[in-house]
DNA sequence: CGCGGGCTTGATATGAGTCAATTGTCGTGG
DNA sequence: CCACGACAATTGACTCATATCAAGCCCGCG
């Protein structure tokens, strides 16, 4: 755990320091505190959980779930320079469980820091609306129903979006959870996205190797997806 | 069109005006602009038209739709102190068409003049973090992966609680939407939710007369909803 | 009074789930 | 370094929930 400084981050533009000065930097970076180490399958915070602290990915993945009849259901996926937590805003409490896919790090500020720090600096009071936003807008498309394969496609999609967004390569890239996480994601059975996976092999759409994805040709998928959304 | 005081309003709790004293509601009344007469099936926007605007309902309903291969797909519904709009800050444009199901009016504010409010009053900036955040929670909640008939009890639930937030009747309301939208909204064909609303009537969890319901016993149902969330 | 949209009900089709067995993969300890 | 055990992924056979297709009904409205 440790103080930490904005300005190094590679992720800063996806985070709140997107768009802040120097001195903006020197003030938010007072409020942030780093954690390391968070070990896989570690709870950041559990559903009911006192809310009091935003989070933002530095390094590794989480998901988010909650309990269904005995079932977990994934509700979301977090990556590096994505932030979570504000669900808690509204009723004081975390709505979900939070939870380390891999080893992670993240960042923390409180929420009372946040709101402070935000009516001093407009450009962050921004910053969080639009990271809201974008989380709104995430969860609204998460909601489509649609054939199970047309899910699969988008979920690649949207993750080679993110990976873009990061610099790293939109087409290849290694998937951050396992099967499972995935079908529950989607809300299929882990068979069918096998099933699917192989089919889409098989079609030449995409190259899977273990984790490793690569997607053959955006403009096809994108074809498969047209009229979405 | 009209500017409008948000003192009188019956609304105020469930909106933006939320906790402001006397001298901040003013100055946000000089933001807010009242529309009255929506009429149904108009869009007070479509996906893709630049962002500007927040809106609160005053009266009627409004539904949120994407289309999906030449359907049209409901994302959300919003009833009478409810906003909406907040998808369209982070990119700049709204990402869903927002439609009313009945004759409606609507306050609106401009985000830059929001933005410019909530610099200067905390608690406004507060509230607005609230009411996005109550927007993801209910957007998570949307996914969840259920059987039909959970589906459809929690969506009951859901209006149950929006109404009762309205002081109104939480066990006795009018359906806003006809059922062709609660299908669509829920993913499944009306014809099922038509049979499911059948099941549930000779099985005495609810009653209902077009669309009135009449939910017969909350704890009943929460009992069928238990290990839900 | 008749027309039409929304709703209900019935018969059938199908996409995806479940159950079950097999294979593949990785980490650990002998 | 290899063998084992545990878990993740695949594949196949079968089932089931819900969609689709097809009438018919009910009520409000012109």
């Amino acid at each position: 755990m440790s103080s930490i400084n904005c300005k190094n981050c590679a992720l800063a533009n996806l985070c709140l320091p997107f768009s802040l000065n120097e001195n903006e930097l020197e003030t938010l970076g007072q409020y942030i505190i780093r954690h390391n180490h968070i070990k896989r399958e570690e709870a950041l915070y559990r559903k009911g959980d006192t809310f009091n602290l935003l989070y933002a990915v530095r390094s590794g993945a989480f998901k988010s779930t909650l309990h269904q009849h005995e079932r977990e259901q994934v509700t979301g996926f977090y990556l590096p320079g994505e932030m979570f937590g504000f669900d808690g805003i509204h009723g004081k409490v975390y709505t979900t469980n939070m939870i380390a896919i891999t080893e992670s790090s993240v960042c923390e500020i409180s929420f009372d820091n946040l709101l402070t720090a935000s009516q001093k600096i407009p450009s962050l009071q921004q910053q969080v609306y639009s990271i809201m936003s974008q989380e709104i807008v995430t969860d609204i498309r998460a909601n489509l129903h649609q054939p199970a394969e047309i899910k699969l496609l988008h979920f690649f999609m949207q993750l080679s979006e993110r990976f873009k967004r990061r610099k790293l390569s939109p087409t290849q890239f290694e998937l951050p959870m396992p099967r499972q996480d995935i079908a529950n994601y989607l809300g299929l059975a882990n068979e069918t996205v096998s099933r699917l996976l192989t089919k889409l092999q098989d079609d030449g759409v995409i190259k899977l190797n273990k984790r490793e994805v690569e997607l053959v040709s955006l403009e096809e998928i994108n074809k498969a997806l047209a009229f979405v959304g």
